[in-house]
DNA sequence: CTGAAAGCGCTAACAC
DNA sequence: GTGTTAGCGCTTTCAG
């Protein structure tokens, strides 16, 4: 049934309510409103003036009907307040409103039942034209991701092995973070450094576990076993513990700045001196890093280019679907040395008989 | 012009086409998928059948357009990591996930020229059912924010004088966070407490301040100079190298934790000693608050049931326009004392003259 | 440069 | 319980 001749007064106006006011056809209206080549100044100005009058606003839910297209990018994220990912989701926010698009954000939680895939899926349901993919974890079964999309995807940090027609990846920094960190303890003279990682299946802590064990293995030092913590600084602390009794340790590269932190909390207690008896370093740079007794050493990722780089592909691979993809710029990483580091404490005979200087 | 007889091979299957091959007219499809009633139990697994052989997807712009409604909540949020909002937002989306609604996320950043208001404008514009407005900040111009929003609004964290015409707030734990530190720190034996304000245009900085000189004057203690930072670890840095020439302080209350971390380290760096010579307190119990030395004093505001209460609220008011909204639970507020506190040093001569006990 | 007509895929209202 | 009919407010295609 017809809805009524005269709509209801408060409804609100449409492109042809537009489009009569300023003396055009709807079309002319549309156009103005895509910004369309081909209208004269003075239409376009007369459209612009009835769009404002009437307080129109554009309905998407008609335009994403008719065009098949949303203008809307959807983002999976952890669904953890974690500096990472919570800087990255930041990032995202603050590259799509520059671009135009709608964001739509939809979490994963660790051990969720669905996973990844459950959330790319609810997204390609909403209709987006295009997924990024933050902070990967591995799913429950299968190694092999296999994105079931046809709209571009970008993931950021570490990629995992997906497999999906146009993906994009951003943070190609993969292995150079626990390069850099473990460099730069060994280059301090230690014999080699314990590594505090962070959950096996996190692609990030991968990435950081196989990073310190090659740079390890090319400077031909024992690989020490890995203990395993959760980025928590609890799991730190609980690290540092079983750390602490062993005066064999002198160097911990921690996977995140909190584990760190936990970890040295308990060094100290030990009564391990920092950076003296033992060097620490974390990775992330949080803000309190640099505010730690001692402060913290540790390396930072370039989050804001990585999302930008990241970004500025994905909209490219959307809007040129048949383009070459834009290549992926190289990252810096930036190695922040402070207070938690420091050279080997002097070995005279079996142990340590040394002081500071 | 019509599009083509037979549909492009690859174009994704319709209501239509579920109902063709279940053997039902469109409308029954569409009962279904909204599980609306009145449906037989064979027919629906027919329909469901269907749409699973045929991988259907409902289209949701042809949804919002025939109905009105997008099913989707839009939230404004700071772009920044900052642990409050960042927990927040994560609490949102874990909340809305629950309720089968599509999370939108637009964020305002502190100066933005369009602020709050076009956040939620352009959110609008989305078309949204609901908005919810996380830790706002002051607008550039007004005081008194008037939202020209037909749908309701949720505002976590403080709330601003808005003016819009179906609000819910949640998190009315208000000036009780300062309230619990400030009565702490009294209680230990301070004469007074000085306070570390954050920027004076956050809502949630000037409930703290506010607190904290209302807690003051009913104690009848003098109200030291308030200093003001902006949040991070450095500004409380600075804060600490200022009070920590004036050894009248013995305890100070930081409005954050990361500022409180700074200002533990400037005292720290300037010789005085915490908590022997002076006692400080955080606010929000990041976490690694636990883990610093020494490991702070501070209260959690309860994040998770703050924004669960909220969010429930939101949705009932969305979903019944004409109903009553459902009243704010009151929500607790938990000091977490560690070891950052203490009472005040003896002083033999002008001061008090007392130990612990 | 501008306009007319025909849908996009779904839900609303009403029969049967 | 189920089907029919009319749009929702745009973009698209093709004529002018």
């Amino acid at each position: 049934m017809a809805r009524l001749a005269g709509r209801s007064p408060r409804a609100a106006p449409r492109s042809v309510d537009v489009a009569r006011v300023a003396g055009v056809s709807q079309k002319t209206v549309s156009r103005v409103m895509n910004g369309e080549p081909y209208v004269s100044e003075g239409v376009r100005r007369r459209v612009l003036d009835a769009a404002e009058e009437l307080g129109y606003r554009l309905n998407h839910a008609a335009r994403a009907l008719a065009s098949g297209r949303t203008r809307s990018i959807g983002v999976v994220t952890l669904g953890t307040a974690l500096y990472g990912p919570a800087t990255l989701l930041m990032g995202v926010e603050r590259a799509v409103r520059d671009t135009g698009y709608a964001l739509r954000v939809v979490n994963t939680m660790e051990g969720d039942a669905s996973g990844i895939a459950g959330a790319v899926d609810s997204l390609l349901d909403q209709g987006v034209d295009g997924i990024v993919i933050s902070e990967p974890i591995e799913e429950e079964g299968d190694a092999d991701l296999s994105l079931r999309t046809d709209v571009p995807v970008l993931v950021l940090g570490a990629p995992p092995p997906f497999t999906a027609p146009r993906v994009v990846t951003a943070g190609i920094v993969a292995d150079r973070l626990a390069r850099a960190v473990t460099e730069h303890l060994l280059e301090l003279g230690h014999t080699t450094v314990h590594h505090l990682a962070g959950p096996a299946r996190w692609y990030a802590a991968r990435d950081r576990l196989e990073g310190w064990r090659a740079t390890l293995a090319e400077h031909g030092r024992r690989e020490p076993p890995v203990i395993t913590g959760d980025w928590s600084a609890s799991s730190g602390y609980a690290a540092g513990r079983r750390l602490a009794a062993d005066d064999t340790v002198t160097a911990v590269f921690a996977a995140n700045d909190d584990m760190a932190i936990g970890l040295i909390r308990a060094l100290l207690e030990a009564g391990r001196r920092v950076p003296e008896d033992v060097s620490v370093v974390g990775l992330d740079d949080i803000p309190v890093a640099a505010y730690m007794s001692p402060p913290l050493t540790t390396v930072r990722q370039p989050f804001d280019a990585m999302v930008q780089d990241g970004f500025k592909r994905l909209v490219h691979a959307i809007e040129n679907p048949d383009a070459d993809p834009i290549p992926a710029q190289d990252l810096p990483v930036e190695l922040v040395v402070r207070a938690s580091t420091a050279p080997p404490p002097h070995r005279t005979t079996p142990e340590h008989p040394r002081v500071s200087l």
